[in-house]
DNA sequence: TCAAGTGTATTATCGTATCAATACACATAG
DNA sequence: CTATGTGTATTGATACGATAATACACTTGA
């Protein structure tokens, strides 16, 4: 369910945290939906469950969790009153300006015009088709 | 000479190695170029000198810099008149995968169109355009 | 010579991130 | 009731990232 890489210099628990915050506002994860097990989780990422507990810890003050006390944790987002879908696509590419911003100044500081990067991003959207 | 974002998530002292790797294969630190002073970037950015010096340190490990005692840290390279350009494309578009896989996954994640990807990217292009 | 400029070593402290092992409180299927 | 499944608290340990304050060796311009 999340893609953790723990050498790319991001704590595990906040690549967690953006992973969550993405697929509640795209609704993959809809209100009610239950979360992996930090057990599961923990097993098949070879990390420890208390970091990802510590990730669930932050979503859950977020108000985007809610704990249930024997079972799973649950998504309570996306806005109630508002369509039950996504969150509006202004706001879900708020989400990605910081990646924006990291990626153009890479771009720009290796010299690799507009139109590559580009091409490499299409490239890789492709290869990730599934 | 940098941009340095303390609460990306990512070490000071690592954006300060990808970006002189960056410029450096990109030709805008020519071979024998001078960089900053640690103690100037210690000011400018208000971070510690030792943090500066360990990104240096590192970067003279990796064959890119030079340490020249009493004097600035040089850009190592092919020796002067010699075809001293940029590394190919393809090799500068290496440094920038890692950050090409990390936003296309969160576009995946967000269901971003491609399209919009591509269009907030061109758009964040322009307003970097000095 | 000397003052100001390099990078770096040293020692110490602090906060964060992660792991390990154990234990607890609760829910639910059998 | 019991076994198994939730998340979490606790304690302790390790590593990393950054800071602080000095001090050193070296270069260079005045």
């Amino acid at each position: 369910m999340f893609i953790l890489n723990p050498q790319s210099g991001v704590p595990i628990y906040r690549q967690i945290l953006e992973q969550v915050r993405r697929m509640v506002a795209s609704g993959q994860l809809h209100a009610g939906a239950e979360l992996p097990s930090v057990r599961e989780l923990a097993v098949t990422h070879a990390i420890n469950p208390m970091t990802i507990s510590k990730a669930y810890t932050l979503l859950e003050a977020e108000g985007l969790l809610a704990r249930n006390r024997g079972k799973p944790m649950t998504v309570v987002g996306p806005a109630r009153g508002a369509a039950r879908g996504q969150t509006p696509l202004n706001k879900r590419l708020e989400q990605i300006d910081p990646l924006v911003d990291q990626i153009v100044l890479a771009a720009r500081q290796l010299q690799v015009s507009e139109a590559e990067l580009v091409k490499a991003l299409r490239r890789k959207w492709e290869e990730t088709d599934e």
